[in-house]
DNA sequence: GTGAGCCTTCAGCAAACCCTCAGGTGATTT
DNA sequence: AAATCACCTGAGGGTTTGCTGAAGGCTCAC
């Protein structure tokens, strides 16, 4: 369930968060949060601290579901300190791979460990998601969070070609008003860091965009 | 549903399509799409970002179908960053076979995967609209985006007679100003690529056009 | 405050690509 | 047989696209 004030918060997180195969309630406001939840008790709720009506802390007192708190970068830290073990937050603005991310892991710690494996792998190229660690050929790599999400981004989406667009819209976060020229960069900062050796995986489509793929035999 | 405010762009649009098999509604402003899809709930809006009442994010917003987007070259780099997932958008000027290629696209990830599949074969050339790869006898073969726009016009109406007039306005820009001469050049890439061994599936019929086609046994 | 790491922009360079053109080839017409 | 026509293809130039090093500004830890 999302529940956020702001309708284009709320589309824009149902329709990722559908797109990617989650069945997701919305709410506008507090009120409505707790009469949801209590009908349909959603596996995990993604709310807004600032409601304008309940505050978030007190809606997710009275519903039983673990919780992914959005609050604003400069919110107060106090507050967070106080989150009950197995929730956790992610700042606004947000990229909505981190909102997905944070999302899996909140469901992988509250269903037993028999969840999804937070282990990627393509060829001699690993990605382990809880350890935020990253492996080629046996060796490690030292990411920076970026880095990192445009990594799992394209590992998720292996073989999967990537427009650049659609790559500013997952792993930048929405507000970001530059241009994709970042995303060369990243993808170069990314080529030298896990993709210097062969088989090369990161490769270029000509004004189309990226794909991340073992190379076919042919 | 077709909607942009230029005549010739919107009945260039229907026409094709309607020519492809789509049921085409259209609309000339962002107030009319409105109303349209509400009484008709299109599959698919093909959606000019600037009309001359609302935005065309505006319009997207108030209508619930996805959504391609088609935007001038130059401008909005920045707001084309904010597409719903499943949307996509075309930049103007297009070619009919791009926006074809991206709708069947969109449509294909908007209803379930039961959709039409994006895998085209002729004997054994074989081509992957997602992938973006295309195969001859198990080799694969890199090409030019426009080469590829080509060879999958000729593969989707394999069979056909397919004259270079008709080539140039399916294949290149609508806005394409030069002469036929650009098919003959590119027709000799595709050959030189995948059409190197034999059965020959490229043929020329002189003064009338091109076919794909595998020659008969005889 | 200072420094290190990180994010983003930019510009110069390199490669790929698109289109034009002209000479050549083979078929068709005169 | 000669002339004509349609087509093929190699070469070349202008343009677009992508890569990468460098630089500036920001945040955060110390």
């Amino acid at each position: 369930m999302v529940v956020d004030d702001e309708p284009s918060i709320r589309d824009l997180l149902s329709a990722s968060l559908r797109f990617s195969g989650f069945e997701v309630l919305t709410a506008a406001d507090g009120q409505e949060a707790v009469e949801v939840a209590e009908r349909a008790s959603p596996d995990l709720v993604v709310l807004d601290v600032m409601l304008p009506d309940l505050d978030g802390f007190e809606v997710a007192k009275r519903i039983g579901t673990p919780v992914l708190f959005l609050t604003a970068r400069d919110a107060t830290e106090d507050k967070i300190a106080g989150l009950r073990v197995g929730d956790d937050y992610v700042t606004k603005p947000f990229s909505l791979e981190e909102v997905q991310a944070r999302i899996r892991a909140v469901l992988r710690r509250t269903r037993g460990e028999g969840g999804p494996v937070s282990r990627l792998k393509v060829a001699d190229l690993e990605l382990d998601e809880d350890a935020r660690e990253v492996w080629r050929g046996g060796r490690q790599v030292r990411l920076s969070p970026t880095e990192f999400k445009l990594l799992h981004y394209f590992m998720v989406n292996a073989g999967r070609v990537l427009s650049k667009a659609q790559i500013l819209d997952h792993v930048w976060n929405y507000d970001f008003g530059g241009d994709a020229g970042v995303v060369e960069s990243y993808v170069s900062y990314l080529r030298r860091k896990v993709d210097d050796v062969e088989p090369r995986l990161i490769h270029t489509l000509r004004s189309v965009g990226y794909v991340l793929r073992e190379p076919p035999a042919g």
